[in-house]
DNA sequence: CTGAAAGCGCTTACAG
DNA sequence: CTGAAAGCGCTTACAG
């Protein structure tokens, strides 16, 4: 793990190993201390333009880098982000940690990638990376039954942000920031309503969290302002996954199967239930969209490429995770943020068509 | 960005801030530099048993978590790992990512996680990643044309392993680890043929990367065992996404129209390419397997949730993260690791049948 | 075996 | 405006 010299031949001294401030500063003829107001552009250093530049310049040469523990250990900032995830493997958070890593870089920080289920099975890493200075602020993802219990501890050790799966406390100092998940399906629910249907399913996640409740009341919404409901027997909750999408619909055809009327369309709970649904639907030999329509709440690339592909409404994920990781950084304590803009899009694709 | 005191009622001195060694050592009454070689483990501290419990106890009662900065700065050694990787978007590589963290964990280090094209971009961002000991060593993700000429350049700042996609070079100082892709193809190849196949195509990915070339001889090498060929009209390359498996399936559909014969079997070159394979062919009215039957290389849990659920081999990318970063930790410099064990795995599913 | 002291590389009050 | 000096919290030769 030795980290040989870059510019040897360029500083023949005796020292060997990473340039240091103390070698540009030397190699410039000035102090440590101007080298480092002219390189972290302190305005206070009003050094004649010559030598400013002739420290920069000298900097340049050298191929000096600040030794980051250096300025962690001093400025008591570490640069970094811990961003605590469950759930990796779905492409849902993807956009959400894309647009958190985007905007950690533009204020010159990283992301520490940090597992959940590892957290809470490691508590030496847990205390390490929420006690140890080890980073600078946590951006968690919501929704975690058990780590959301622990969202106070947190908090109270270091700048928190909660995001995308709000929840029900208001986390002492912890920030929430997450999308506006009534709007998006009152958008899917109203498409639906356009092309014709007046019954409409769901298959969701669990009934009681707090995503799946503000999602129901979108389609409620829409539904009432029609004169509609949501009935009890066109619903069904479980995982938030393709396995549970296809255990939904052997429920709902358990259901038709033993009398109860069809809708003529479902509203998947999220994208991965969405892709679980349309293979269940088809192995029960349902071509969408004749016999039924199907939407999700969620885009991603897959979408798309489904057979048929599959109507889905885009939240500003991105942007949640933009908005969390400003939030952070600029320091806030506290409240929630509902996004409401970008506000959600509907794509409209094969699998929702006009009802029968 | 303040981080209150935890354990204030315990300690109720002037000082306020998080707990030291510092204060341990005192509160245990000995020295920071025992504290410090019992809190490590050091075997050569062999104070009286009660005096190492004490020391132990008091740390535990203070809350003490060590100050990452300082270790680093003393220790010339941050913890962290660079997880350097593109196409951050591809459910394939999140086994990896999944693996290379968990294999960190073990060894207490956390990962760093950078994007190629933003790194790429910011050539600040690079150099404090590389250069500024920000990191202990680099993970990255090969087959990015433009890194991967830079691959030598960061070995010589910093150990550096290159996953998965295999090059020509051998990067000076870098080592690599990847499965046994030609084992992979080899394995689809016999499993179709088994099926009664003897005429498949290939939809793949650039047909000069060497993980096309790979993939492609484990193919050419099983048909060869049964006296047969891979066709170069039954073969077409694009990129390594489902939009390219869509658009090779258009142009393959094209040349059937123009009188060529329909192999009866297609390869995709990776899980992404098999998704867009599957969608395009169902918008050209193709069942599959009647008309054809389609096998992936990569498994992700999308495959299962497919109509028709798609058979594919899948790769020990899990062990190929895991590897990547033991090989990274234990300090090995260059050399290339072929992951042999575990093998590559058959998945048979709905997309593949007998040949008509 | 244990402690006092030096030092990792940086920044920032504090003097001048 | 600039420099000398202190100090961030830790570990490890070096003495004892």
């Amino acid at each position: 793990m030795d980290a040989p010299r870059q510019q040897a031949t360029t500083v023949p001294g005796p020292r060997s190993g990473p340039v240091r401030l103390a070698d540009v500063a030397e190699a410039a003829g000035v102090s440590r201390a101007l080298a480092s107001r002219v390189l972290n552009g302190d305005p206070a250093a009003r050094a004649a333009a010559g030598t400013k530049a002739r420290i920069v310049e000298t900097a340049a040469r050298l191929g000096y880098v600040p030794n980051v523990a250096a300025k962690s250990l001093r400025g008591n900032r570490t640069g970094l982000i811990g961003l605590v995830v469950h759930d990796l493997s779905s492409p849902i958070y993807l956009e959400l940690m894309r647009g958190a890593r985007e905007e950690a870089a533009r204020h010159s920080y990283f992301l520490v990638l940090g597992d959940v289920d590892e957290l809470l099975a490691d508590e030496e890493a847990f205390r390490i990376l929420i006690s140890g200075r080890r980073v600078d602020g946590i951006v968690m993802q919501g929704g975690h039954g058990e780590l959301d219990r622990r969202v106070g501890d947190i908090a109270r050790a270091l700048p928190t942000v909660v995001v995308n799966a709000p929840t029900d406390v208001e986390h002492e100092g912890a920030t929430q920031v997450y999308p506006d998940e009534v709007a998006a399906t009152r958008l899917l629910t109203e498409h639906l309503m356009g092309l014709g249907h007046r019954r409409i399913g769901l298959v969701s996640g669990p009934r009681q969290s707090m995503t799946n409740r503000l999602r129901e009341e979108g389609i409620v919404t829409a539904l009432a302002a029609a004169g509609l409901e949501l009935r009890e027997e066109d619903r069904v909750h479980g995982e938030w996954s393709a396995d549970g999408g296809r255990a939904g619909v052997d429920q709902l055809v358990d259901r038709w199967g033993a009398g109860v009327d069809r809708p003529s369309a479902l509203i998947a709970g999220n994208s991965l239930v969405g892709i679980g649904m349309l293979g269940a639907l088809a192995r029960h030999d349902l071509v969408i969209p004749r016999d039924l329509s199907v939407a999700a709440v969620h885009d991603t690339w897959i979408n798309e490429h489904l057979a048929p592909s599959l109507t889905a409404v885009s939240l500003p994920l991105h942007e949640v995770g933009t908005v969390a990781v400003r939030t952070l950084l600029a320091g806030s304590h506290g409240g929630r943020h509902i996004l409401t803009d970008p506000p959600p899009v509907l794509h409209a694709r094969g699998s929702t068509g006009a009802a029968g």
